[in-house]
DNA sequence: TGCACTTACGTTACCGGTAAACCTAACTTG
DNA sequence: CAAGTTAGGTTTACCGGTAACGTAAGTGCA
């Protein structure tokens, strides 16, 4: 038929002397006169030829700008060993801004790549992504945070690639656990107020979809309140993102309810820092009538006029440990399953 | 010799009957009787099977929990071809955290997946993260700013792989440029300050490292201020990370300087912020004693109290028209060299 | 009845790099 | 001087999926 004709005509109007694509290992052995083993033994840098031919082959590598196919060699070893997938919920919080970087510096130190997904805090689009990883047949895969899909569990289970959950701590991984846990943040910092002489302390959150962790601080924070029995007053989970705005309308929503507060524990930093700005429109003083806590260890936090007490994450430290564990890992070197990183309370000027 | 008969039983080691790795198509061949190439077709929906041999080679399929190995048919087409490159200076920024959102939702929509590197910069680590994309052979390359190692520029160009340079505008790209001119911003910033009665301006800038993006709107600002017959008064540029300290202490050294200003226009909003605070603190009332303008839209600087009046760069959105320029180059379709995104001027009450 | 056409497959070759096995000539060494 | 060793290679097979092409059985129609 013409038509099947016409398809065939535009195929073969490809010009015969012109290189279709990037060089190969191929082109340089023809080029040099050798085989395209030798080829990719010296730009391996392994043994068995000689100097000259090296010379000749390097030279000609370079010339023709030459740069290896690692889509070949890692389907020929049939595993992308260099590639390593990592997923976080949100790509627009600062936070796992620096656990990005920091993951993002040791695994390139290392000789890795990254691929990124997120999963805007849903399971079914992190299962998504992970199905995509999955047949990059990566190295390894980090995900944040501990709960995660059957099937996504099924999936990396039964590939056997070497994951990493981050962020917070599980003690039954996947496969490896690097994190903090958000209890213990808060049965800290409630003893940390109760020994700042706070008696009336009340919890301003808010939940953003499926962030669960927020809910383990408080309970820590009720927990070690109640224990030493000066329990929480108040408790608010507003019902918006946890910004610097629902900060500074919940806290007049608190205040409304419950005036004789002395201590409010914040969701995060954004919301602590809407709540100092609250009480600096109220005139309320800080941290003499009330003071205002943190959680997350914000840039900005430290820098304000009036430093934010807060629990500060290791977000950088904490990538670093999870891109050696998970390479370790994949080395085969062996490496604890659960490794806990240490948050830091930083005594501010709020309480 | 003993040592190589060791090697070898070491590496005899696997077990026979055990699966070796993840099952690929000729497992399913195998197992349902049919030839690869016949479940090839059936799993990419194709024609030329029978409704029960689809629906045998699905079932097994399903039950091997078959995943596709995309090195296998990237390698097969030489190209991966849903794989996009990108790279940016900072993972930490506030702004590139937008960038990156627009960027993979958009292209994770459009059925690509993101590598993502991270140049700190520097062009010496960008050239190095691009030698590591191109052996990938992705689909298309996104890079932030508009200048690049003259390595870089080769590589790209000689592999014809498509890029997009986006952020800052550039008339000349490798390939395609998507952003906005922070010379305009200045231009539009220094007109609206005029419009509002200012008629002694003074610029606070900070470089930190290469960061040259500033100049151009301090050049964009100045001139438009000078035409206009009410020149710059003062311009300072720290050397120092553009953070909310430097707009606190910055300021500091301005007014010292040149008490008699009526407007300063700072690097960013975070410094811009500092320079609130620093207001603050000394008494100064804003806008009445002087104004305070920033640059780009910290999500922070809306919310204020007092709302900054600042210029908003739309991070989103141009992660978003980044992805779609170079998926329509991607797939061949016709496409403007440079498109440019508005970015815009919003005036807040520090003005 | 015979020939074209369609359906439902199967076969082969190939992508670029690498492991493993093999080859050959020169050089040792007992 | 034969046997062994080494330097410096080459050849072959393979990774998993896909394009291109081949083919046998069935189907429709003059």
């Amino acid at each position: 038929m013409s038509s099947k004709k016409d398809i065939d005509n535009n195929f073969a109007a490809i010009e015969p002397g012109e290189r279709r694509g990037a060089p190969g290992l191929s082109d340089i052995a023809r080029l040099t006169g050798v085989s395209k083993m030798t080829v990719s033994r010296v730009l391996r840098g392994g043994t068995g030829f000689s100097e000259e031919t090296a010379q000749r082959v390097l030279s000609e590598a370079r010339r023709l700008g030459y740069v290896p196919s690692r889509l070949a060699s890692a389907f020929a070893a049939d595993r992308a060993s260099t590639l390593v997938g990592v997923c976080v919920p949100r790509l627009t919080s600062g936070l796992f801004g620096n656990v990005l970087d920091g993951l993002d510096r040791a695994l390139s130190r290392l000789g890795f790549q990254m691929m990124i997904g997120c999963s805007n805090h849903s399971q079914p689009e992190e299962e998504e992504w992970v199905r995509h990883i999955v047949s990059w047949r990566p190295a390894g895969v980090i995900l944040a945070g501990r709960s995660h899909s059957i099937g996504t569990v099924q999936m990396l289970s039964t590939s056997g690639i070497p994951v990493v959950e981050m962020w917070d701590l599980t003690t039954s991984p996947i496969d490896l656990s690097v994190g903090f846990s958000h209890y213990d943040c808060g049965v800290e910092m409630a003893r940390f107020a109760l020994q700042k002489g706070r008696r009336r302390a009340a919890y301003l959150g808010a939940h953003s979809r499926s962030d669960v962790m927020g809910q383990s601080r408080l309970e820590g924070f009720a927990a070690a309140l109640e224990e030493a029995g000066h329990p929480l007053v108040e408790t608010e989970i507003l019902e918006d993102a946890p910004s610097f705005y629902a900060g500074f309308y919940g806290l007049e929503i608190l205040l409304a309810r419950q005036p004789a507060l002395d201590l409010v524990y914040f969701h995060n930093d954004e919301m602590a820092i809407g709540g100092l700005a609250f009480c600096q429109s109220r005139g309320l003083r800080v941290p003499e009538d009330i003071g205002i806590v943190g959680w997350g260890g914000m840039e900005a936090a430290s820098i304000l006029p009036k430093r934010l007490t807060t629990t500060v994450v290791p977000t950088t430290g904490l990538g670093k440990q999870a891109a050696q564990a998970l390479v370790a890992r994949i080395r085969g070197e062996p490496t604890r399953r659960v490794i806990a990183v240490r948050t830091k309370l930083i005594e501010g000027e709020t309480i």
